[in-house]
DNA sequence: AAACCGAAGTTGTATGGCCAACACCTCGTT
DNA sequence: AACGAGGTGTTGGCCATACAACTTCGGTTT
């Protein structure tokens, strides 16, 4: 168990104090030497900690002046991100999955690009429908690559959370891609969803890589419209969203 | 005209020999201390450089080995996300655009919220209709605080780029907080979108806000979808991306 | 052949320092 | 009252150093 660094544990208590209203909406932040005093740690080390509140948005920072509270901002962590049972749970709902179908198959040429494989090599797919507190929410359809899904396989099918397993088994995901668009529903997403043929679902495609870089999983999540929404944050210090255009027939489908 | 700091242009230069694939998708950069040597600055300053990338998603980056070239990543600056008709000449359309409606109004709970003002205030409300290479793309429903609006009311209502136009004036966007979910067109998405009322399409809505934390614009813009995605990058880095789940009737519609 | 060990290389964490750029306030001048 | 100059406080940028934690690889032992 790796002890959280210095600067993490300072985050965690100035995010704790910001959502608590210490400083208030639209207030100030103590200064970086201030802080640095009360921590007891030197300068480099608040700024840090102050990186990743910056980084989520709930400070501003510029230069001549304190940092500014930005707002009760909606911060979750990545875990809770990464894992559809992690995010049921945080917000009170109960979580719930059931593997419909899965099976190996050769991978098509979206998964070779996806997952970075050889066009020989095999992948695990993974139809799973999720529900939130007993209702359908979710329809996702996964690709594992040969180790991760050989982990996956033997699963039984009602497994709540694959990714808390893979975690436990030392498959660690450190980054994540997101696409986020409109299709409507297939047949298939008709059956399992309980909705109609062509109604339209918010679709989050996904591929998460571990550490090194390696694809662990390619999955295209359709989520059924009017409870979800996706937040993101992005500044002039960072810019993880971008637009994309996509011509009519796109690939990658 | 600041010249840019050292770690921008160097990263700068990374990226751009990632782009070309100087190192190739899965390859391995130089250690810090090469490039620290290479450039002639010191390592934090490299270090500064390699964290802009790895927050872009374009490098992984662990204790122990060389950083990993993720891919060719599809990294936007944070101008092109924040103006459409920027985004839309980078790839390679013609953005247009017209004023259908404007006018001051007192705001709403809503926009008082998330504008920060006092109830008593009024807002300038801009319906604008966005066009890609002369076909409808895009409405916006745009709200604009008693500062900025001033700005913004006297422009012509062919205007292209009003981002552009409030940079010139001054007026610098630092943050930006997103939050995309899908919605069905109303009566006048329909009418000026020339799709039919119900059908769906991708909504963004959007607060901006300047260096010191104070709100300058909150827009609601639908897009027609089927050429339209967004793509988020989060990693163990930076989590600025999340999932929000809404209550039936929720508001801050 | 497999498992173990250790050395070398690399990134992460933290300290400390220095100056520049900028915001904000005060005070004095106009 | 309006304006401008200057001083103070604060963050941004950059440097140098040291050690810790980790990966990798080669060699050794089992």
């Amino acid at each position: 168990m790796p002890a959280e660094p210095r600067y993490r544990r300072i985050a965690e208590e100035l995010r704790q104090a910001i959502a608590e209203h210490a400083y208030g909406p639209g207030g100030r932040l103590p200064s970086e030497g201030a802080l640095a005093e009360r921590y007891a740690v030197s300068r480099g080390t608040i700024r840090q900690a102050l990186m990743l509140l910056r980084h989520d948005g709930l400070v501003t920072s510029r230069r001549g002046t304190r940092r500014v509270v930005l707002d009760d901002a909606p911060v979750q962590d990545f875990a809770q991100m990464q894992s559809f049972a992690r995010w049921a749970r945080s917000i009170g709902e109960v979580p719930d999955g059931a593997v419909i179908r899965q099976g190996w198959h050769p991978a098509d040429d979206a998964e070779q690009r996806q997952l970075r494989i050889t066009p020989g090599a095999r992948v695990l797919r993974v139809l799973r429908l999720r529900h939130l507190s007993g209702r359908p929410a979710m329809l996702e359809r996964t690709s594992y690559p040969e180790p991760v899904g050989a982990i996956v396989e033997p699963l039984p099918p009602d497994t709540v959370s694959v990714t808390e397993f893979l975690e436990r088994g030392g498959v660690a995901v450190a980054d994540a891609e997101h696409t986020i668009d409109l299709v409507l529903a297939d047949a298939e997403d008709a059956e399992h969803l309980g909705c109609a043929v062509g109604d339209p679902l918010l679709r989050e495609r996904r591929r998460t890589t571990d550490p090194a870089g390696v694809p662990l999983e390619w999955s295209q999540d359709r989520y059924l419209p009017g409870s979800i929404a996706f937040v993101v944050h992005n500044s002039l210090a960072s810019t993880p969203l971008t637009r994309h255009h996509m011509v009519p027939d796109g690939r990658d489908g």
